[in-house]
DNA sequence: TGATGAGCTCTTGTATACCAGACGGAGCAC
DNA sequence: GTGCTCCGTCTGGTATACAAGAGCTCATCA
C-alpha cells in the first residue's frame, strides 16, 4: 500500500490550479487565518499532493497578496489590512467611474441592457439566495468596465476586485442590504440610459462607499466568529 | 569534472530571481523576440541552472505578460500587443490624472518639492544621457502617483509601467525628445504649484499621450532592427 | 546562575527522476 | 499518390532527493 491513489484530480486540469483553488478557499473561509503561519509539507500533506504544485500555488497567492514567504523560515497568512483594502475600494472607484466615461463616447451600450435585464425588474421577480446575488453582483460592477471597452483595465478591476473578496463576499446577508442593491444599481442604469453620465457615476461612487462601509462592519464580527469556530474545532 | 561549478549566483538572493531577471533582460533587448518558441530544458541548460528556477522564472513572467506556456508544448514569447500597449497608456493616464486630484485635497506636496529640484532647473543642468533621463522619468510619473498617497495604486501604476517598459526605453534616444520632457515635466510641475490642478491635469495627459505616439514610431523601427540583428549573429 | 556554542530539527531552495500527453515522421494499407 | 496508424521523442507536470540556512534545545563552562 506504498503506491498512491489513481487520480485525486479535481475540477482544474493539473494539480497547481486545483491547490490553489483549494488555499484560497481555505483563505476566504478563515480555516487559514490571518496571521497564521504553515509550511509547505503542512499544505501538501493536507491536499495529499507534492510540494511542487503547493509551492507553484503559494508564489500565486504571494503575488496577490494573500500570504508571504519568509526565506527558509516558513509561510504566513498575511493579516487583513483595511487600509488597503480602503484604497482598493478608491481604485475600483476610480476605474468604474472612468469606464462609464468612455461608454457615453463608445455609444457601446448593448452591455448595459444585458445588465439591466437583470437589474431594473419587480421587487418580486428579484434574487433572494444571497451567494446568486453576490455573483450578479460582481458581474454587475465588471460589466460596466468591460463596457468601456479598455480589456486591460478590465482585468485590472478584476484583480481588485479578486482582493476585495475575501471581504465582499460577508456582504448581501440581509435582505435590506438585497434590496438598497437592487435599486442603486437600477437607478444607475436608468441614469445611463437617459445619457446622464454624470449623474451616473455620482450614485455609483455613493453606491460602492456604501458597499465599503457595509463590508467594515460586517467583516470584524464575521472574522470573529470564524475565529472562534475554528478554536471550537480543536 | 563532473562537479559543478560552486557557485555561480548573481547579484539576486536566488536562482530564480537571477533566472527572472535575465530572461527578462533577454526579452526587452529582443534576444528572445515575440513570437519565439522555446523550452524549459533550453532555458535552465543556456542559463546553467536546473528546471525548477526557470519554471518559478517563468510563471512570473507569464503573469507579466510576456511569454505563454501551453502545457506539453513548450512557451512562446507573446507578440507585441500594439492594440494592449495603447490601453496600458490610457490606463496610466487616468491612474496619474486621479493622483493629482488627490493631491490638492491632501497638501501632500513634498514630494513634488523633489520632482520640481530634478526638472525645474536651467537647460545646460539637465542630464543628457538617455538611460539617466530615463530613470528621472520613471521616478517623476512615480512619484506623481506616489504623492496621491494611495500605495495600492501606486504598485498598480508601477506594474503597468513594468509592462510598457520593453517599448518606452526605446525612448529618450533624441536630445529633441528629452529637451521636451524636460519642459512639459516643469511645466506641469508649475501647474502644480500654482494649485491649477485642472491644467496640470491637461499637460499631463498631452504628455502621456505625446510619448505614447513617440513609442509607437520608434519601436517598429528598432524591433525590426533587433530582428536584424539576432539573424546577422547566426 | 548565566552565557555560549554545538548540534539537531525544521524550513525553503534547488536539482533530478519519472510520468503522461502531444506531435511528427516513418511505414503500411488502399 | 494519399491517408491512416503506430511509435519514438519531445514537452511540461509532478514527485522526490538533496543542500543549506534559520532557529531552538540543551549541555557545558566560566
Amino acid at each position: 500500500m506504498n503506491k498512491k491513489a489513481p487520480i485525486p484530480l479535481g475540477i482544474a486540469s493539473n494539480r497547481a490550479d486545483e491547490t490553489y483553488l483549494r488555499l484560497k478557499d481555505e483563505l476566504f473561509n478563515f480555516y487559514l487565518l490571518p496571521g497564521d503561519y504553515f509550511s509547505e509539507n503542512e499544505i501538501a500533506a493536507r491536499m495529499a499532493v507534492s510540494r511542487t504544485p503547493v509551492r507553484e500555488a503559494l508564489f500565486r497567492l504571494q503575488r496577490e497578496g494573500y500570504v508571504r514567504v519568509m526565506p527558509r523560515v516558513g509561510w504566513q497568512v498575511r493579516p487583513l489590512d483595511f487600509d488597503k483594502f480602503d484604497q482598493l475600494y478608491e481604485i475600483r472607484i476610480l476605474l468604474e467611474e472612468s469606464s462609464l466615461q468612455r461608454l457615453v463616447r463608445k455609444e457601446n451600450i448593448s452591455n448595459i441592457k444585458m445588465l439591466m435585464a437583470t437589474w431594473c425588474c419587480l421587487p418580486d421577480e428579484r434574487e433572494s439566495d444571497a451567494k446568486a446575488v453576490w455573483l450578479q453582483d460582481e458581474q454587475f460592477h465588471a460589466g460596466l468596465v468591460e463596457a468601456g471597452g479598455n480589456a486591460e483595465m478590465s482585468r485590472i478591476h478584476q484583480d481588485v476586485m479578486e482582493r476585495l473578496r475575501i471581504i465582499r463576499r460577508l456582504d448581501f446577508t440581509k435582505a435590506q442590504r438585497v434590496n438598497a442593491t437592487y435599486e442603486e444599481h437600477a437607478a444607475i442604469l436608468g441614469q445611463i440610459q437617459r445619457g446622464r453620465i454624470g449623474e451616473a457615476q455620482r450614485l455609483l461612487r455613493s453606491h460602492i462607499e456604501a458597499s465599503r462601509l457595509e463590508v467594515h462592519k460586517i467583516t470584524l464580527s464575521m472574522l470573529y466568529e470564524a475565529r472562534l469556530e475554528k478554536n471550537r474545532a480543536y
